[in-house]
DNA sequence: GTTGAGCGTT
């Protein structure tokens, strides 16, 4: 889908995966692609999505030939602000140059001991200088292009108000300032505690309860059903169960995002 | 129509 028509990864055989974060969720490869093109030979897009809505998730993979191109276009776009968002441009630890960050880091030039995701939001400003390097035509360039454009567009219209009007940056901002660069551990905190924990379990059930109507659609509310309702079948005493059962049967993509603490349910 | 701090597809 998203790949340049093969199924799963390409031609990878010593390509470097680029993590992009922070993308908005209506940005696409295609608006990524330029960006990231100028500074390398991109051989893969991808952008996870979410299967329900089929949305973007908000971040998305490049797949460059080369390292030293892939480590350029980390400490170029990383902090770029793309569609009034500032995107985070780092390495992917899945993938065959994973092996090769994880060392410390990467087998290029580059006097730059980490790319961090400790990015700053606000980068410095850094005169335009691309013109340069996109002069440099790369034979690839058209036909990886055309390759996924047709694989993930040809249905998708780029007509996404990229511009939002209403980039009110007020509110994020302070929200942004006050969000902790790890709340990991504010999360550990609160097993500790216990009344953060109900509200967890709390939280759990309504966010599944999204994906219970799709069952219940058939079933009015009405009492056209054959069987009466007993207490022991009320909803109430179901809803756990089938939550426990088949949370939703589709993807653990939801499961990445929804509560990772669903162990919780042991006690 | 919404959100968000996150690591990938057959």
């Amino acid at each position: 889908m998203s790949h340049f028509g093969r199924s799963g990864p390409p031609d990878i055989r010593d390509t470097y995966s680029l993590l992009v974060l922070n993308i908005t969720f209506r940005t696409s490869a295609d608006d990524l692609f330029p960006l990231f093109d100028r500074y390398g030979k991109v051989v893969d897009i991808f952008i996870p999505r979410d299967r329900r809505t089929g949305d973007s998730r908000g971040f998305a993979f490049f797949r460059y030939k080369y390292a030293d191109e892939a480590q350029k276009a980390v400490e170029r776009l990383d902090g770029k602000n793309v569609d009034g968002r500032y995107i985070m441009v780092q390495f992917a630890k899945y993938g065959p140059n994973a092996e090769r960050i994880q060392r410390g880091r990467i087998t290029t030039s580059s006097p730059k001991p980490k790319a961090g995701r400790s990015r700053s939001r606000s980068p410095p400003p850094r005169h335009r200088n691309s013109s340069d390097n996109r002069d440099r035509e790369y034979g690839r360039r058209g036909s990886v292009r055309d390759r996924y454009e047709r694989d993930e567009y040809r249905d998708k219209d780029r007509d996404y108000h990229r511009r939002s009007p209403s980039q009110s940056p007020s509110p994020r901002r302070e929200r942004s300032r006050t969000r902790s660069p790890r709340r990991v551990r504010s999360r550990s905190t609160s097993i500790l505690s216990d009344e953060p924990r109900r509200r967890s379990r709390s939280r759990s059930l309504e966010s599944r309860s999204p994906a219970r109507p799709a069952r219940r659609n058939q079933t009015p509310r009405r009492s056209l059903s054959p069987r009466p309702r007993s207490p022991a079948q009320s909803p109430a005493a179901r809803s756990p169960d089938r939550a426990n059962m088949s949370p939703n049967g589709k993807h653990r993509s939801d499961s990445r995002s929804a509560s990772p603490l669903n162990s919780d349910a042991e006690h």
